[in-house]
DNA sequence: ACTTGTCCTGTCATGCCGTCAGCTTACCGA
DNA sequence: TCGGTAAGCTGACGGCATGACAGGACAAGT
């Protein structure tokens, strides 16, 4: 996809080169996870790297950017939910299986990535195409399976016809993000982290297939 | 509760002084829905309210302060988000009645709140205990209506001993929050507003009752 | 050693941040 | 009517981030 690595004054990256990039990329990532975002000066990126702003503008246009950039490394990395559900049966103790992997997958990778995917989900609700592009691309491989299974499901007379697909895929993948990125809110609440995952599964399963699980 | 609206440096806002700082928050508030988050800067907000920044800043410590503020504001007029589920029935046609009305609520609310709500959430997902609790806070009348619904059901023996109704009731919230926040990314997925809200509806009533609704 | 192209940084103009002293305005009691 | 007092506002300033550029350092091939 990406044939060269290029400045943004058009200069080809070179082995030095892209590895300043990848340090200052690696630097505004930690940045993110331990600062708001707003917060976030290139100033201070480029110190921690040990170079300096010009270096950083040299790679980048803007922090805003370096995000996009870091963002879509995750998203290429983010196909590994695929295998979540692709193929995954729905019926019987095996949905139920299917159901808590998936839920289990997902915020073990929203968790691994919760920085970035907080600035991304901004992004996106803020009506900026790229974010909101690449926030479908990484829900997408999730989002398509779920809507495929309720699909089959329903040509086959388990759930009802005026069930929309790709609404309810959509709108629980949705919850699965948005439980993700509070997942401490939850904890004030007075629910813990053990006891959220079987509960998100079962909603998981409901929605899907109409029907409580059989454990 | 906030007995006397009080300047940073001490002084008591008298009627002219609440006008300037009404008058700033409402420049702050349409310039949030009109530009990314990370971009609004004092000086715009000061300039579009026809004063100084430094008037700004003696109302308010930051950006942040005075986006607090307003949020704070909307939390208030939240509390009709409550009269959405007390004291309503979950049972038969009343049940979708009430997931139906619940769902459209909703969306309504955080439809005409979406700039202020985009950053409580971003605010709340990075950690920050005010922007968390008054998350909570927004989201509490909906949270504890659904939770105390599913304890009855489940009291009655129409919903399984391990479900835990805290975390149900949370994960329909936020995926409520969620779907709202990207209602446009349904869009492009080829789902329309008017076929998400029943499928929503659907899902609500689903992980409150465990059953299908009957129409 | 020399050349070439990559890579980094010092420096600079610009603009925003956040603060302060000081000016203007409004209110109030004598 | 006339100060006196507190509220309200702003010009100006040091400090820092931004973003552009030109030139120096460096690695690799010849």
């Amino acid at each position: 996809m990406t044939g060269q690595v290029r400045t943004v004054d058009g200069r080809v990256a070179g082995r030095r080169g892209q590895a300043t990039r990848q340090k200052l990329l690696d630097c505004l990532s930690e940045m993110l996870s331990s600062s708001p975002y707003r917060d976030v000066k290139v100033i201070d990126v480029a110190r921690k790297a040990g170079t300096s702003p010009a270096t950083f503008y040299q790679y980048f246009p803007d922090v805003e950017g370096a995000v996009l950039e870091i963002a879509e490394q995750m998203a290429a990395e983010g196909a590994e939910l695929t295998g979540l559900v692709q193929g995954r049966s729905w019926v019987g103790k095996a949905g139920w299986q299917t159901a808590q992997e998936l839920v289990d997958g997902f915020l073990e990778f929203w968790r691994k990535n919760d920085a970035i995917l907080r600035v991304v989900d901004l992004g996106a609700a803020e009506g900026d195409k790229r974010f909101y592009k690449l926030r479908m691309k990484i829900l997408n491989s999730v989002n398509n399976s779920l809507s495929d299974a309720v699909a089959e499901l329903q040509s086959k007379g388990k759930v009802d016809k005026d069930v929309n697909p790709a609404a309810v895929a959509g709108a629980l993948v949705a919850m699965l993000a948005a439980v993700a990125s509070h997942q401490k809110g939850f904890q004030t609440w007075g629910v813990k982290q053990a006891e959220l995952k079987p509960n998100l599964a079962l909603l998981v399963h409901l929605g899907i297939t109409g029907k409580k699980p059989t454990k």
